[in-house]
DNA sequence: AATGAATGAGATTTCATTCAT
DNA sequence: AATGAATGAAATCTCATTCAT
């Protein structure tokens, strides 16, 4: 009998291998930059031939399109109970901020790709991937935890999409340069650093 | 005779179409993104042929190199006047942000192209090319605002590195994300709001 | 007990799953063209994997070669009844040409397949396929039946190989092509008419 | 100064080895058929890279289209003068029919890739190619022949458009079929066998 | 009897680069 | 100063085929 079908109609060996090589895939992107990370490249970190990675995907688009949902959904699994213990808004935002730190260190590879990916990665008709995706980021978005802060009174008043980018881009795009540029940096302090600058900067 | 040496033992006509091509270098990574935008896309986009430019440039990572240093020269030629008129610390974060907006929305292609090559160019090595090249940003950096505000008893205690990081990945990436998101955003509004937010983020 | 060996030592389901692939392949071929008609494409169309193609035919060439043999076993079935009532060589030939018409509209794929294969098909030493094959047309051939009517008196003095050619090309590569243009095109009106055409062409 | 521009804006050179390259693509679909015709084996047969033959040509596509572009102007250049000198329309049938012939001996790489890109040559889309594109066959058609002679009461009654293609076959397909087979054949009595057989079968 | 997984070979195409002119 | 032509290397992807199960 065949071990059929755990999810989608793949078997476990299969959904093994896109695992692995969505995980090799990630981690070259990460270490050579998107550019630089070709199938070949992918599949010797995978140390299996191009080949097979043809045929676990159907191109390389669908390769990085796996790439974004594994990330996305360990960043929600990570995040989940993190976010559940918080219960005012600035308990949200600190959750927040030591979470997705916490996971950019964790997840180095898949964090770093993801941004690679953002910016690079078009699809056949030459959009942008993410744009041809239904990617749905976890509840709460931090969008989500801003309006509530105001609601709530906690936080002053303030354009909460400006805000919500800073936000998010100080725990993407600069940590990500950061542990480049440094891989041993302290990212349990930034996070705490984070939290500080952005309380200050929006509580009432 | 010729025109010969205004810089370097280049002519003028040699100067103008390296000008010219790195501008269109620029132009190519910011529509497209880094893996995109091949040396025969680029001399495309300058209506020259592709020898033209490896004419011009001994190599990619040479033209790649010139991007960036129009981009810092234009920057920071942009900044000068703006942080001169700025006396004291936050003034200086001031004129730091919404100098760096405006000339993110006035050279929006050299602005996402330094991203786009900070994250992906290799030099021939597989190194990183911003490790590779001796890049000097224009005085004062963030970092050196930030002390003298602390020095001066403007700012409060925080770790400088890490503010520093928040402030310029704020005005840099989350920016550029924003611009291509939404070609009619309002920076000057969004920067305005930053200064704001940082402004009692770190205010003493 | 197995139900072994109705013809050459293969079983029931063996021959019937050969016969359906062999089917598939053909109507592939006669789809999209020999050339795309990959291994892949023949085994989606007969909904099994690729490897179940593999399992039953040696390579491609064996499973050109079942092809080639179903369609002339086929032919062969078509045409006996039809054939046989016809006595005089203008008989046979007016029913050789509207039965091959027959044919070639109850079996489409079958006949337009054998002409793709005829023209592009190689065995591994590159030499076309069906030269390297035993096939045996059924009989009497075109040949045979021009021969039988210049000795009954029937038919006027003329090159045999050469007239035979041109019948047979008319109600093959001409049929074929004018099926594929135009899927709903007579072909008993068009078989009445080349009756017509060669008698007039040929008889005393 | 350049040698530019002898057609559309195409140097000498240009011109001359795109000319070379289809030529090559005609003599390797010919002697190994189309599905085993690589760009790879072109370019082998024309001596230079692979990468030549695409800087020539967009695609593979756009290598075949020129295949019959040349194919449809060398037999229109070939049968010019051979149409020019015959009147009725039965010495323009026969002009075509031994024309064709001629051209099939002399030029027999591009009669027989003709046939097989006709067959089997996709565009991007998956519909035939010469499907998508714009050829001209030369005037007078076959078809234009037959009705000119039912007009001046040369030949009988007939649908011309089926004659018009067992004549085409008669001369294409066949013929081809039988090049491969035996080089050696004498095409030209064959074509003088073929007149006999048509005007028999058409004349009033 | 069937098949999922894998694979090497080779397909088409794009790349950065070189060089004679 | 510029460029048309060429090229080897490498990119993505498809192919027919094999094999353990």
């Amino acid at each position: 009998m065949r071990t059929k079908a755990p999810d989608g109609g793949r078997t476990f060996t299969e959904l093994a291998r896109r695992a692995q090589i969505a995980q090799c895939a990630a981690e070259a992107i990460a270490e050579v930059g998107y550019a630089d990370a070709s199938m070949a490249e992918i599949a010797r970190r995978a140390g299996v031939a191009k080949s097979v990675v043809s045929y676990h995907f159907s191109d390389k688009a669908g390769l990085m399109g796996e790439v974004l949902r594994t990330a996305l959904a360990t960043y929600a699994k990570f995040m989940e109970p993190r976010m559940a213990v918080a219960a005012s808004a600035s308990d949200q935002l600190r959750a927040y901020l030591t979470g997705t730190a916490g996971y950019a260190v964790e997840h180095r590879s898949l964090h770093v790709a993801v941004i690679e990916i953002a910016l690079n990665a078009t699809s056949a008709d030459g959009r942008p991937l993410v744009a041809t995706m239904p990617l749905q980021a976890p509840e709460p978005s931090v969008e989500d935890i801003l309006r509530q802060g105001q609601r709530d009174g906690e936080f002053r008043d303030f354009d909460v999409e400006v805000v919500a980018g800073v936000v998010r881009s100080g725990v993407t795009h600069d940590m990500a340069m950061r542990q480049r540029d440094d891989p041993g940096a302290d990212l349990g302090a930034y996070a705490e650093e984070l939290v500080r600058l952005f309380d200050l900067g929006i509580r009432l």
